[in-house]
RNA sequence: GCGCCCGUAGCUCAGUUGGAUAGAGCACGAGCCUUCUAAGCUUGGGGUCGCAGGUUCGAAUCCUGCCGGGCGCGCCA
């Protein structure tokens, strides 16, 4: 049970005791009723709200309710002072105790500090990725990919059963592109001149390896074929190999899925048929003609065409959206759903991460999910684009011309952790900018820097102890933490809320920031030391207070090692 | 025309799902340090949270309407 949880549960027996003794009526609704640590740490460790969201609904003023709880937990031995202030709030002060024991708690927890049962073995399916196995990852491909596999990690940490899923679009016309594309590799294996790599399709050198491997199973006698003869067996080839590839970057990331899943697949397996048939049974398929869409020119041609469409509208969509092409074939919207509805049956939650250039999709998808699940919680988290810059200039990238940067480019130059940490510098819905000078600078302007050097700090304090204070007690002694320590254990102890609430909002950039907050005030406090001896971790005259010391930068470096680990990155010794 | 996202200090961004006097870094001002507890430290100024209403004990946060910016809006994927 984390503090937090402790004393909501204090403050409930507070109220218990109210109405027990007549003070409260025993039907009152408690929703709302929370502890927390006040924005305002001059306010005291924590605060809670009871007697302001309750006073209404029990037919008291704030202030008189809280004067009525406020003793209650002032009584408690954890406590050592409870006021009211403000509106009504009621400001607990814990005793130092709670704060030592806390910090012990850290240490015999180690790495499995701040994992919570919240979410008590829900299933969530998080996909993420989804990359058109086309080609090499690119960085546009890269945040979603970090900022999904950090969201998984985190919802684990926040007792998620969790499943890791990649969506592979190997069933639509850019995997008949790539197997062209992959024809014409091929032929130039076998030797002829293809010249220019015409318009349209694939011109990166990364199929030539495909081409190779074409030509030395099938020989010469697709050179010449018609494309039907060839493009099944090019097509599932070429996807073949782009996803060892997709895998191969995906693993200097250190991400790994647990399922791809295949349209093409889930087409087969008649999944589409079944969640229509699911959906026109609740008489929301019907065959009708789209209207003519609004962003084409006045001049432009339209014919409006029978189509299977689904009612999308009836869940907030903006038009109903076609499950099937007139030629009978499947849309992507249409097996997307069936997709969608098949994760479904195995999870509680699902949860995927798009780039948002898809944003505009996200109301149908919803609209299916919501018809076929009987609304079952989900979430689309749009991610945005990233900017690439070279000191301070963006690079230029065109997919046309296949220079675009590859993720493998960047890993490869900046580090696997610099640029999961990056990613996650941000809000995901917000633009980013990734400078490769900035990531890697050594100063404090860099989070990434800055928090591996907190952690790389406290690890040099272990290397050393030895040598500096030779007669170091085998017992702390946490008594002799001062008050600016202690509230640095404060701070580490805000931990297991960070990863609930960042949990429950799919956010995990919040780790990163929190992150950011505890190496800056660990800084500070070590700051201290250069001006006054005293106040060093080591203090070779005073072997029990740096024995107690040595606790706290201990439990400081715990909480950033499990912080970096749900962001999936891992906690430097030192620096270079 | 419609939809989505965004609008917080000069700049880049946080803001604990509705809490108390809205924060951090950069930049700017002042002082300190020249150091392996290194890759600076301390401190100060700086705000109509786009605008206007509404909801309530309480709004940057939720609702409505405007203003401004970005993206999207085909049987593509």
């Amino acid at each position: 049970m984390t503090l937090y949880a402790r004393f909501a549960a204090h403050v409930d027996a507070a109220l218990d005791a109210l109405v027990t003794g007549g003070q409260l009526p025993a039907d009152l609704d408690r929703k709302g009723v929370s502890v927390e640590p006040p924005r305002d740490p001059s306010h005291g460790d924590l605060a809670t709200n009871a007697a302001m969201v309750l006073a209404k609904r029990a037919g008291t003023n704030p202030r008189a309710l809280a004067g009525l709880i406020a003793p209650k937990l002032e009584a408690l031995a954890e406590v050592s002072a409870a006021e009211i202030a403000g509106p009504g709030f009621i400001n607990l002060r814990l005793s130092s105790d709670v704060w030592q024991e806390e910090l012990g708690t850290i240490l015999a927890e180690g790495e499995g500090y701040g994992r919570s049962d919240m979410g008590q073995g829900q299933r969530v399916n998080v996909e993420y990725v989804s990359a058109n196995p086309t080609g090499p990852m690119h960085m546009g491909h890269c945040r979603g990919a970090v900022v999904g596999d950090a969201l998984a990690s985190l919802l684990e940490h926040a007792g998620y059963a969790v499943t890791r899923e990649y969506y592979v679009n190997d069933a639509g016309g850019q995997v008949d592109v790539l197997a062209r594309s992959a024809h014409l590799r091929y032929r130039e294996a076998l030797g002829e001149d293809i010249g220019e790599i015409p318009e349209g399709l694939y011109p990166g050198d990364y199929l030539k390896p495909v081409g190779k491997a074409l030509a030395k199973e099938h020989g010469d006698r697709f050179v010449a074929a018609p494309e039907s003869e060839w493009l099944v067996p090019f097509r599932e080839a070429a996807v073949a190999a782009m996803l060892v590839m997709i895998k191969a970057d995906l693993a200097l990331l250190g991400i790994h899925h647990d399922i791809f899943a295949s349209e093409a697949e889930v087409q087969a397996a008649g999944k589409p048929d079944a969640a229509v048939e699911a959906l026109r049974a609740r008489g929301l398929i019907y065959e009708g003609a789209l209207e003519r869409p609004k962003s084409l020119d006045p001049h432009d041609e339209w014919e409006p065409v029978e189509l299977t469409l689904f009612k999308s509208t009836q869940f907030g969509d903006d038009q109903d959206r076609p499950v099937k092409k007139s030629d009978g074939s499947w849309t992507y919207f249409g097996a997307d759903m069936a997709y969608h509805f098949q994760k479904a049956q195995n999870a509680d939650q699902l949860i995927d991460i798009w780039g948002a250039d898809h944003a505009g999709t996200v109301k149908r998808i919803k609209a299916a999910v919501a018809a076929l699940t009987d609304g079952k919680p989900f979430d689309v988290k749009l991610v945005q684009m990233v900017r690439l810059l070279r000191a301070g200039e963006p690079v230029k990238m065109s997919k046309r011309a296949g220079n675009f940067v590859t993720l493998a480019d960047v890993v490869r130059e900046v580090g696997r952790d610099v640029v999961r940490f990056t990613m996650l510098t941000r809000k995901s819905d917000a633009q980013m900018d990734f400078d490769f000078a900035k990531v890697v600078e050594a100063s404090k302007d860099n989070p990434v820097f800055y928090v591996q050097y907190a952690h790389a700090r406290i690890r040099s304090l272990h290397r050393k102890v030895a040598s500096e204070v030779p007669d170091l007690p085998e017992a702390a002694d946490l008594s002799l933490l001062d008050d600016d320590e202690l509230a640095l254990v404060k701070l580490a102890a805000q931990f297991p809320r960070i990863v609930e609430s960042a949990a429950d909002a799919h956010e995990p950039h919040r780790v990163a920031f929190y992150l950011h907050d505890l190496a800056a005030a660990f800084h500070a406090q070590w700051n201290k030391g250069n001006d006054d001896p005293a106040r060093r971790f080591l203090v070779a005259q005073n072997p029990a207070l740096t024995r107690a010391r040595l606790e706290l930068a201990a439990g400081i470096g715990q909480i950033i090692r499990n912080g970096l680990s749900i962001m999936g990155v891992a906690a430097a010794e030192e620096m270079a």
